[in-house]
DNA sequence: TAGTGGTCTAGACCACATA
DNA sequence: ATGTGGTCTAGACCACTAG
């Protein structure tokens, strides 16, 4: 990208003037989430440095600074000091459990073993069509799986995700795949997932759930409906969870 | 507080050497976090200005702005352009549902409204002493209240609080005090809540609850435990919070 | 008009990783 | 030795608030 990328207007001073004012280090972070959202700097890979970034958009090193760490407090990028800045990706330990909220009652963040039960492609249901801004009977993938924790199963999922962006996504993929979903995801089908919004609710469980869930029918379970986005604020993925909290509890930190 | 503040040790470069290395912003905003912690700024009150602070503690301006940044990043101060740097306090509508999560199904923030249904001080079982970092059968005040939407009881939460900070706190002042709980803590009791962690499960609703809260015996409640903490990371609150979830969900984001 | 926070720069130097 | 991110400074100027 050139530094004829900053918009003429903004020359003198680069400062927006009159309906609304935006500093410059926005107008970098702008530039550097779009190179993001086209795939110019995939994940895992380094962006380049900042001195490279300043001379490139033709400000100091402080201005690119700033735009990378509001970047990096969003979890877009990793600074690595003495090495350089990284894309974020599902596939390092530390970004693995970005999404899982899910700890054991001693508070360890147990390790989970997904069993694919169900993967087919459908028409989206009215809601599900909605929530990822596609057209009621729009192609969707849909997937059942199971979360076992120490063999025992602990959380029951219902995934629907987009057709046209997850061409080629089938059971033999998922069950062949070791690894985070969104790892598969980020790394088979282009979509990094950045974002999601969860609710949460008790409900009962189900005859199904509860035979797939080893629990009696009508037992407690913690719905929690999440709603996944990537660049732009896209919505690509609408999931279900069914958790038993017998021995887990859904953990979150208010600050 | 005395430019002395900084450690000797420190004065070549003001660097941290041998062990653990601390930059100066670091140790700036220990100091900033100590005046805080002993109540030399009160909440909703203003701090020095980021000049004079910077003359006080013999650094650049920007140095002690990267240490207001990261706590302004934490919540526990509020910038305003123009006016200054304000402690937070929990008395204005923007930290108020700062700590509740609770939407109603449309997505709005509905206003809730708290009726008190026992206040007494008793001692401390052990699991509450526990997470207090108190000895068993301290002294501690119980309360027990129901929160209200738009007149249906959609919340019970249980509270316990160390009996030696919260002296004086009966039923009485908790009925007259209108507004939210942890303004009056912090007014009243100078305990300013700045953390709370959180685990979520869901229940059956026994006797008891399902009675108060409405609702028939056996119903999924969603159950909120929370430990809140005030600055230096003193736990200073439990409360136990059983929610209806029919018509409210339990809202997160995760970045 | 004065004071406060917010932005931007240029340059020096430090810490860390790698070759 | 080199290159990267991280810290710190001094100073200029902008945006916002309030007397």
């Amino acid at each position: 990208m050139s530094p004829d990328s900053l918009p003429a207007s903004d020359a003198p001073g680069r400062r927006k003037r009159g309906a609304v004012y935006s500093p410059l280090y926005k107008q970098i972070k702008r530039l550097l989430l779009e190179s993001l959202r086209r795939g110019e700097w995939k994940p895992a890979a380094a962006i380049p440095s900042e001195l490279e970034l300043a001379s490139r958009f033709q400000v100091s090193q402080g201005t690119v600074r700033k735009a990378i760490d509001e970047l990096a407090a969003e979890n877009l990028l990793v600074r690595r000091q003495g090495k350089g800045t990284y894309v974020a990706t599902h596939h390092e330990p530390r970004s693995q459990y970005r999404f899982l909220r899910l700890r054991a009652d001693d508070g360890t963040v147990a390790t989970a073993h997904s069993r694919f039960v169900d993967c087919r492609r459908m028409r989206a249901p009215a809601e599900i069509a909605a929530r990822l801004g596609l057209k009621t009977g729009a192609n969707v993938v849909f997937v059942r799986r199971l979360l076992r924790i120490a063999s025992a199963p602990v959380v029951l999922d219902e995934i629907w995700l987009p057709g046209r962006m997850f061409r080629g996504l089938n059971f033999e993929r998922l069950a062949a795949y070791t690894g985070p979903l969104y790892g598969l995801f980020e790394t088979e089908f282009g979509v990094p997932m950045i974002r999601a919004d969860e609710h949460l609710r008790a409900v009962a469980a189900d005859e199904r759930s509860a035979g797939l869930l080893q629990v009696p029918p009508g037992t407690p379970l913690l719905l929690v409906e999440r709603v996944s986005y990537t660049y732009g604020d896209r919505p690509v993925e609408v999931r279900r969870g069914l958790c038993v909290t017998r021995e887990h509890y859904y953990h979150n930190m208010l600050t």
